[in-house]
DNA sequence: TACATTACTAACCGATTAGTCATTAGCCTC
DNA sequence: GAGGCTAATGACTAATCGGTTAGTAATGTA
């Protein structure tokens, strides 16, 4: 308090202005990430994006031309552009289908699920209603390349052999719904503590995923670890994708 | 158009005043309930809420003396005052534990998921965050009562025997993954048809109601459909719970 | 040191909205 | 039908926030 009134020079020193075109993208980027995830698009004021990032709100809009414009350059910048990636782990992947569903769901988690990135997914799953545009933009580049990566996994195990014939369209959401689970739990309710007891992740991601082979492996059960439920030892080590 | 410019009788009658003390706080209710689905609770505009229900913005303060007042109000009416009459019928429940089971979940898609009241849920897990207060009034009144039911039908069939000895206290949570990503996907990623295929509710539960008894019953399965995977016939009739 | 360029800032604007309050008018009683 | 109680109103306030812009100062060059 007392630095504040009588150290100008202090002062002076932190407000001292810095002309670095090149970083402000990114810092502004990593700042809006880290608000967009703890409030929402809309809970998030653009003046706090540029304070966290140092600099002022009209720099901001220097370099990102609205706040729908910083959002998108956020979920590309976190998202997006790990597709490439991830297609083409897939196409490598030489083992079993039940294994390489496994590698994806564990991977999802310890890359996306229990990563800043996740949060954008809450949101956009939050806010869809209000901003059309954001919404139908996130469709395009994260739900759909999701889902087709998904259909591929189960589709191969049908052409293999190994899963029963099953509608890989709709088996997609079975997939999907433990990881949207946790998604929302992580980011809402399950954040405030309350009488439920604590949900472990991993656990839950393990116990899904073998009730799923379960559910549409072809035979007895070869690919199956043969424990459904695990569900309250902690599993460690889950090095994915 | 003309209409209105001309017929100022018309327009005099809409606008008349009424007194109705004991119709008020009701209609509120519904007209919050709609308009708290449909654009969140940050996104709703008091005015609005006051519009629908036909009254001034100076009415609805009359009656509720906040925003947040008027929300739990809403929940309260629109979820919380089930929960006993739900907890009865699970007590009067004779059947199987798996039948239990289903009852219960295709109870919940047609008394909740498929309402209004559902979207109640989503725009909590959308705005837990920002609203902390509203977070945990909706903890106690609706997640830790849901958790209990659900605990309490799992423990019925564990000490039964009709359910291997599986941890309850997780368990709950591979119940709740499939009704909360229903809930999700019908108020937001849903909505907007994209590429993915369409998902039939009832199907996707009747799916994942048969995987997680696959995964957790004792004996082969004898309480089972044994078609894990309908997943694209629809389903009719389910009058459940 | 003088000057030009431009990254950066801070004050400002307009739109929005939760909540208030002095005033108005519907309804009941006598 | 007169008078009083109070339900209902809507104009107003105060605060918030996205976006703009006139001006400031850091940096390179000569």
């Amino acid at each position: 308090m007392l630095a504040k009134l009588f150290c100008p020079a202090e002062k002076a020193a932190a407000q001292k202005r810095e002309r670095r075109k090149d970083a402000r993208p990114g810092e502004l980027l990593a700042a809006a990430l880290d608000l967009f995830v703890e409030k929402g698009f809309a809970g998030t004021r653009a003046e706090e994006v540029a304070q966290r990032a140092g600099v002022s709100k009209g720099t901001l809009f220097l370099y990102f031309s609205s706040k729908e414009e910083l959002f998108k350059a956020v979920v590309r910048n976190s998202i997006s552009d790990r597709f490439p990636k991830w297609t083409a782990e897939l196409d490598a992947f030489s083992g079993s289908t039940a294994d390489m569903l496994r590698k994806c769901m564990f991977g999802w988690w310890t890359g996306v699920g229990d990563t800043k990135a996740s949060g954008i997914s809450k949101l956009m799953m939050s806010e869809a209603r209000n901003f059309p545009e954001l919404s139908s933009f996130y469709r395009q580049e994260v739900i759909d390349p999701g889902n087709e990566l998904i259909r591929r996994i189960l589709q191969r195990g049908v052409d293999r052999g190994e899963f029963r014939a099953i509608d890989v369209n709709h088996t997609v959401y079975a997939v999907l719904a433990p990881m949207l689970f946790l998604t929302i739990w992580k980011h809402s309710l399950g954040a405030s503590t309350g009488n439920a007891p604590e949900l472990v992740p991993e656990d839950f991601l393990a116990a899904q995923v073998d009730i799923i082979l379960n559910g549409i492996c072809n035979t007895g059960s070869p690919a199956l670890s043969h424990a459904p439920t695990p569900l309250h030892t902690k599993n460690t080590g889950n090095a994915g994708l």
